[in-house]
DNA sequence: ATACTAACTTGTCTTAGACAAAAGACAAAT
DNA sequence: ATTTGTCTTTTGTCTAAGACAAGTTAGTAT
């Protein structure tokens, strides 16, 4: 069964524009699809697969004059030495085994097993210990080989919609009493961005450690964010971006930010975009790799402030 | 406070393309941007507020000939024409009260209250009736207020978030031992469709009659939906498709899926968007214009298959 | 080493023409 | 009265190649 692509079909899938498309094919060679009856584009499945580990190493900083006209042999073995070490990384040794048996039960698409067993860990490990120790590392693997071909991209979704599941049921879970603490943080991710467990995972973070919380969910146009944000006037607003996002993209919306926002409201970032880790002015913004560091910046907030 | 915008920020906030955007101020005159110092368009406030309007007409089924060159006044006319019937029909009369106090709780961002509201009103009727009679509508009112210029767009994010937790969490505390009998469910929504809540719904309605399923989540590809399919082998494939969706990709999205799918597979669809209406066969896909009908559906297909 | 300039890279905007698919209009046939 | 077929108009999206700004790299001078 091999499926046809329209330049369109191939912009949804992939998220390079069109225009980006035929600039490339103009000056790269790359992708040099067939022609219909009507000499309109028409994409192979094999043409699709380059594209998306392409899409991936651009996503991590590589320029496109390099990457675009590579093999497909050369894509892969560059992919995998950008991802392997993030994931080896992030999983402590104790917990290899652990991780491989969740992936085991993504890819025997176990909805109710996969949920159970994460629970199960958030309740011994607490919230914030099992998104860092488990959850995100997880995360990073399937990532890997949905990439990689070794999973369908529905057992990527499944696995999503799970973590999506557990952690918001996870966060209603928490005692009540340790609600309402300062500081009051406010969520978000702006327009362009499609990945919302990220921003989960940091909510989760601010909820475990008592803070005031509202998100408002994925794809706030820059805008509206302001204007929610006026309205709200959170100590500090928190936002989520993926690798997903055009590095120029990241940086103009967070200089915008900060110069439409108060100066007393703090912004936070985190998330795998390669632009956070270009933010040179911390008067800009304050840039999270790792969940461990947030834990540490609340309470250094409450110390400072209170 | 007057913000500015390029043909990419208005094609990512009305979700109306850059071409579309250049040919219709060819044809019609309308948007006719300002030109800046490079001679690119900028667009302002009040030109992305009537596009929004312009989009809404349109993904009712109105033309854009006839749309796109009416002023301001006019389209708010035909815009709350179109809508109040909706919100008129869908509530009951003795709901209206409640109605119009979660809609307040909305406009005052208070989602500890709205959170604790819908769950209480879940416990009273039930999810399903819980869903028709109240969340539904109040649904339908908050996209108009939305629309309208009444309520600010994080405002209708944070309502969205809201139920989306509220109905996630709803569904994990339903009975256990009403799960997993027949029909197995298979639940997504296709890569165009960025609407969560309407497959949240239907996946609802599903827990409710305690059908085994399993959700992918939102935006999954055509082509990896039947990957999933094929592998899951469910009983029904359900699919949610907005207002949001262009009629004719809709309906060549469920043609081809239904070639693809073994014949023992039944589709079943539900959702705002025009185009369903417009399926003449049931051999394609089995469409859900309400809550109600997709649980007398489920009995149905019980009686019959068992 | 650091700073400045020049050259190259890369994505996105621009124009305007072409055309397929959908919708509407209307007549002829059942 | 409904269906069927044909014709016209509408509408969105594809095509092409050129222009250019912003970002990156390389080279030179301080």
């Amino acid at each position: 069964m091999t499926w046809i692509y329209t330049i369109s079909d191939i912009e949804r899938d992939t998220g390079i524009a069109k225009d980006r498309l035929r600039v490339w094919e103009r000056r790269y060679g790359f992708p040099l699809p067939q022609r219909d009856d009507t000499q309109e584009r028409v994409y192979d499945e094999d043409q699709l697969l380059r594209l998306r580990l392409i899409k991936r190493l651009l996503d991590v900083g590589m320029r496109a004059g390099r990457v675009v006209p590579m093999p497909l042999e050369i894509l892969q073995r560059e992919v995998e030495s950008v991802t392997t070490p993030i994931v080896a990384r992030v999983a402590a040794q104790e917990d290899q085994a652990l991780l491989a048996h969740l992936v085991s039960l993504v890819k025997a698409t176990n909805r109710r097993a996969l949920h159970q067993t994460l629970m199960q860990i958030i309740a011994e490990r607490g919230l914030a210990d099992a998104i860092e120790e488990v959850i995100a590392p997880l995360g990073a693997q399937v990532g890997e080989f949905w990439l990689s071909g070794q999973m369908a991209i529905y057992q990527e979704h499944l696995f999503t919609a799970v973590v999506k599941s557990v952690l918001m049921q996870a966060m209603e879970q928490l005692p009540l009493q340790a609600n309402g603490k300062p500081p009051r943080v406010l969520l978000a991710t702006l327009s362009t961005e499609r990945h919302e467990v990220g921003l989960l995972m940091a909510e989760s973070m601010f909820a475990q450690a008592g803070c005031e919380r509202l998100s408002l969910g994925p794809s706030m146009p820059l805008t509206e964010a302001v204007t929610a944000c006026l309205a709200v006037k959170p100590d500090i607003f928190a936002l989520s971006f993926s690798s997903q996002n055009a590095p120029k993209e990241v940086l103009s919306q967070l200089r915008q930010l900060r110069g439409m926002l108060p100066p007393e409201t703090e912004i936070w970032v985190g998330g795998s975009a390669v632009a956070l880790r270009l933010i040179p002015d911390a008067k800009v913004a304050k840039v999270f790799g790792r969940a461990k560091d947030l834990r540490d910046a609340i309470e250094a907030w409450r110390i400072e402030r209170h």
